[in-house]
RNA sequence: GCCGGAGUGGCGGAACUGGCAGACGCGCCGGAUUCAAAAUCCGGUUCUCGCAAGAGAGUGUGGGUUCGAUUCCCUCCUCCGGCACCA
């Protein structure tokens, strides 16, 4: 026989799948499903790396499982290609960014089937084709024509918000407007108030160097998160997304989603939110009323100023100064001369001035408060105190109501602005019950209510509860529910993106295309770099965006239909030039592998409740990605999924139901030496942990640091594995001094040079160790550095179970098979003594065989890959102890195999079964266990003496306790460690061991 | 600062619901094979003491619950991840 070839083998076998379609999910409904789906992957210009093999095996060992279980599994891939990086590199190489997005998808698609993924290919879908983004645009349309209805918490059709307008059902929002007395184009203005898809003119995250603005979720630390720029706020006319209407359904479905509790909390902290009330402060001198937000409305009788953001609307109408109240201290009140020397209105916009400078970093970045005083003064509504209100940039427009009652003897950041400039802070909780004064200020933590006339002495929620209650009774404030997330700005100014199917009319509202005119497909342009100013690259396209309509439908929510100019009827109109974000085509592509060559609908309705409407497994039943997704395209598919699910499109409310991160592989670990100038090493122990980093004479970055004691310039340098000794604790230099050196594992990057390509690794060991080992590497979801070592123990595992049933040297065939009375192996059947051999060889791997069989179906089940290849490795290792192997269990190792090393399985498969095979292991069905078999017919049980080890005794499976505690009484070693000290209490677990207290 | 998660041999890691700590793999040591090497096979490998049989210690630290704790509870330490002036 031959040996084993990977590259042989993985070549033939990749054909046959893919000719035979041996992998395909069918639409058979009498069959139950399993839908096991990967995060599609960016086709960059990097290639696979294998961080996404790892995953994607992940996915694959429990797509092969279950199909082998008898499901009709659904595993799909496609292409999230549209985005920033192509565009980036087109522009630079100046190549067309589709060109370079096909190429990128060749060389995607031949990387993972070269790994031997089981995906069902005619499914491939890619969100840059137009037969993909007229769904993508059709979806965004749905999002435009729905409003979300706050009593039904649910979207609705526009239609029916404006039959609630005609009826007088709902009024609007400005009390003096009367929706019957509006023209069709101010009924229209008034919906896009209404539209989960809508325009404003608002502070967004404008990055030059990127020239497109970008969403919140896209800004990390104050730069872009593609490129690391930096981002700048101006107010531009942008399209959003009213994700915030769905917070409060965005985090009650979080409840019964199969995720992990970490992940869950990053989407709860992303929405952000906090019960308390609203309360309103009078204004001395003015009508307005100042309304601020607090979660603590038990601490109001402690509110000893107030604090609006900058921006804060009341600031820009500023009033002649009232100066500080009398009762303050005298030289609190010289703190604040300066102030009322140039006057607060010339104090308050040189503030204003001052912050608007800052960039969001710098604010976040100070840590002292900053603040001057506006001249105007509050009444604090439950007591009738003066105080005064402040501007300080510690205060965010964006939250809330954009201004606080300021709290200081229990919130931090009030207590640090109060002692910075002296302002009186007033205890209202108490750490204790008795003692009024208990607790060191600033008190955050829950206590009891002092000083607070109408709730002292309640515990701060009965205290909050009551203030609520009385400030609703009082009319001076309302219980409120604030939100963290934001509206998820939609629109951006790059090429390559979908185009809005929508136009803008000569009234300056906007009309969405009619359906037929989908899918709006991007114009071909020469010339798509960004403007350099904020106009985006598609308003070059002067004939494109220049249409003729038609308006159909009702005339306050008509659909365009785009005709030649001089049709009768028609008003000329503009296309809209900015482009969706990457994260659209994301949003709902799980749904388009169900019917992805559907050109009626994004997913027949049948196929769709098929696959994500079972009772019992509704939705995809796993979802494996990386964590980086956590807030950005794992709420924005959940946003959009429930709109199609509030307009009857689809029939679940969530799509994800099980969902695991992998964790990020690390590259191999680093060994680094430190010397001095002069050549002499230096152990670890005495280098500053504090490293740097600086250029070396051959231009290379080498990592410098300086001796603890004495301050001596030390340089790093790295130092190949077989360089150093491991055996000790001490990693030491062969043939040095022993000393301690640094170990550590980098994340993988280019700029390190430790990437780790998934082709060379196939090229040397074949794609099954490289998914062996990716499993093998330790639990799917925990960070781990890469071993090429490691590579090379399961490539020789692979070897071992080649050689074990081939045997070492050709022709030394060792599965033999029993017919009805004789044992053949190959075609040369044992003579006697050789049957004997046989027969007490199956008798010894039939028990290891069906543990095995449990061991790797749990295993899979609980995605704990690294143990059930463990478990076949323990298995192998007996079969190499044996002479003769029957060929049920050679085949049912293989089976189990399967999911994990495809190919080899597949090729040993055909070898062993030869014509009797069926066209792909995968067919055959997974192998079952015999919970009986699994236990040996004799254990042996360990004999404890006061919970420590002494001795063991063998008895039979099962076995009785009294039984067992006799043999463990009567066994010599117990009888002497006991020495005839009484046994008070006897401990017996079945099967597991037996504990005897004296 | 707040909120999560994790600390087990030289290394990656295993241990089901509280029941023999260190499976499996890497590395290392010894042996077989070989003219030699690679590859392969066999044996050993938590630490300390001991020639050995064996004895003792041991899952970040200190305590607790229990017949029995890597596992449960409390204290502290370290590392990783997320959030970060969100009132």
């Amino acid at each position: 026989m031959a040996v084993y070839n990977p590259g042989l083998i993985e070549k033939k076998w990749r054909q046959i799948w893919l000719e035979k379609k041996i992998f395909a999910a069918s639409n058979d409904i009498s069959r139950p499903k399993y839908y096991v789906l990967d995060m599609f992957p960016y086709p960059s210009g990097d290639g696979l790396h294998v961080g996404h093999t790892e995953g994607y095996t992940a996915t694959d060992i429990v797509a092969r499982y279950k199909r082998a279980c008898g499901f009709n599994v659904m595993h799909p891939m496609g292409w999230d290609a549209f985005g920033l990086p192509a565009e980036q590199y087109a522009i630079k190489t100046n190549q067309h960014p589709g060109e370079i997005t096909q190429k990128n998808i060749a060389r995607f698609r031949a990387q993972l089937q070269a790994v031997g993924f089981s995906y069902d290919w005619d499914r491939e879908v890619d969100t840059t084709d137009p037969g993909y983004y007229k769904w993508t645009q059709w979806i965004f349309l749905l999002l435009h024509d729905t409003w979300f209805d706050e009593k039904l918490q649910k979207g609705r059709p526009i239609a029916e918000l404006i039959g609630e307008f005609e009826s007088g059902v709902r009024r609007l929002p400005e009390k003096n407007k009367n929706w019957k007395e509006l023209t069709p184009t101010e009924q229209r203005q008034e919906l896009e108030k209404f539209r989960l898809a809508y325009r404003v003119e608002a502070p967004v995250n404008w990055c030059p160097a990127l020239g497109t603005v970008l969403a919140n979720e896209e800004v990390i630390d104050g730069k872009s998160e593609v490129g690391g720029f930096p981002v700048e706020r101006r107010p531009m006319l942008q399209w959003m997304l009213r994700i915030t209407a769905y917070a409060q359904r965005l985090l009650d479905g979080l409840e019964k989603l199969d995720w992990t509790e970490s992940l869950k909390l990053m989407q709860r902290n992303w929405i952000g939110r906090s019960e308390g009330a609203l309360v309103d402060f009078a204004v001395k001198g003015r009508d307005e009323k100042l309304t601020v937000f607090t979660t603590r409305p038990d601490t109001l009788f402690g509110a000893t100023y107030m604090v609006l953001a900058p921006e804060h609307s009341l600031v820009d109408m500023s009033l002649p100064g009232h100066g500080l109240p009398n009762q303050w201290p005298a030289e609190t009140k010289e703190k604040w001369k300066n102030n009322s020397q140039i006057g607060p209105q010339a104090a308050v916009a040189a503030y204003q001035k001052w912050a608007a400078s800052r960039s969001e970093r710098q604010r976040q970045e100070s840590t002292s408060k900053t603040g001057v005083f506006t001249g105007l003064m509050a009444i604090n509504p439950v007591n009738n105190e003066e105080i005064p209100i402040f501007i300080s940039d510690y205060v965010l427009v964006g939250y809330g109501t954009g201004a606080i009652m300021a709290v200081p003897a229990h919130d931090a950041r009030d207590f640090d602005f109060a002692r910075e400039f002296d302002l009186p802070i007033k205890r209202v909780v108490s750490d204790s019950k008795t003692d009024p004064n208990a607790g060191e200020l600033p008190l955050e933590a829950d206590g009891w209510a002092v000083n607070s006339p109408w709730i002292d002495g309640l515990a701060t929620p009965e205290a909050t509860s009551r203030m609520c209650q009385l400030l609703e009774i009082e009319g001076l404030g309302k219980r409120q529910i604030n939100y963290k997330i934001r509206d998820w700005l939609f629109s951006r100014q790059r090429y390559w993106g979908e185009p809005f199917p929508l136009v803008h009319l000569e009234d300056r509202t906007t009309v969405a295309l009619a359906e037929n005119e989908l899918p709006l497909k991007l114009p071909a342009m020469q010339d798509f770099k960004p403007t350099g100013t904020i106009d985006p690259p598609l308003s070059k396209a002067k004939d494109w965006i220049n249409v003729h309509v038609i308006l159909e439908g009702p005339q306050n929510n008509p659909r365009a239909r785009v005709v030649p100019q001089g049709t009768p009827d028609a008003v000329p109109a503009l296309r809209e030039t900015n482009t969706m974000p990457q994260w659209a085509g994301s949003c709902w592509y799980y749904l388009r592998f169900l019917d992805p060559r559907d050109d009626r609908a994004f997913c027949d309705k049948k196929i769709e409740q098929y696959w994500m409407g079972s009772k019992e497994n509704p939705g995809v039943d796993l979802y494996v990605g990386g964590v980086e997704h956590a807030v950005l395209h794992l709420l924005y598919s959940r946003f959009w999924h429930k709109v199609l699910f509030d307009r009857g499109y689809i029939s679940t409310n969530e799509p994800f139901r099980k969902l695991v991160n992998q964790g990020t592989i690390l590259g191999e670990p680093e060994y680094t030496v430190f010397q001095t100038q002069s050549g002499e090493y230096v152990s670890i122990e005495d280098v500053d942990p504090e490293w740097g980093a600086q250029t070396g004479p051959d231009g290379k970055l080498q990592t410098i640091s300086k001796h603890k004691r004495t301050g001596e310039l030390l340089i790093g340098k790295a130092c190949e594995p077989d360089q150093v000794e491991k055996r000790d604790e001490a990693f030491a230099l062969k043939k040095n001094q022993e000393i301690r050196i640094d170990v550590q594992s980098f994340k993988m990057s280019k700029s390190r040079g430790n990437v780790v390509n998934p082709d060379d690794v196939i090229a040397t060991y074949g794609a099954d160790a490289l998914r062996l080992f990716e499993m093998f590497m330790g639990p799917l979801e925990q960070m781990k550095p890469w071993s090429t070592a490691g590579v090379e123990g399961v490539y020789r595992f692979l070897q071992r179970v080649w050689r074990n049933f081939l045997g070492a040297e050709d022709g030394n065939l060792r599965v033999v098979h029993k017919t009805d009375a004789a044992w053949f192996c190959g075609s040369r059947q044992l003579n006697p003594q050789e049957v004997q051999t046989a027969e007490r060889d199956a008798a010894t791997i039939l028990r290891p065989l069906h543990r095995t069989v449990r061991k790797v179906t749990q295993d899979i089940e609980r995605l704990s890959f690294n143990t059930a290849i463990s478990a076949m490795m323990e298995f192998n290792n007996i079969l190499g102890k044996v002479t003769w192997i029957e060929q049920d269990a050679a085949l049912k190792l293989l089976r189990l195999l399967e999911p994990f090393a495809p190919y080899f399985a597949e090729e040993m498969y055909h070898i062993l079964a030869g014509q009797n095979a069926l066209d792909s292991i995968s067919q055959v069905s997974w192998p079952v266990y015999d919970e009986a078999l699994c236990v040996d017919e004799e254990v042996e049980i360990p004999v404890q003496i006061n919970g420590k080890l002494t001795g063991r005794v063998k008895v039979p499976a099962g076995a009785a306790e009294e039984l067992v505690i006799q043999a463990a009484m009567t066994d010599t070693q117990v009888i002497s460690r006991l020495g005839g000290r009484a046994v008070k209490k006897k401990i017996y677990v079945k099967d597991r061991m037996v504990n005897l207290v004296v």
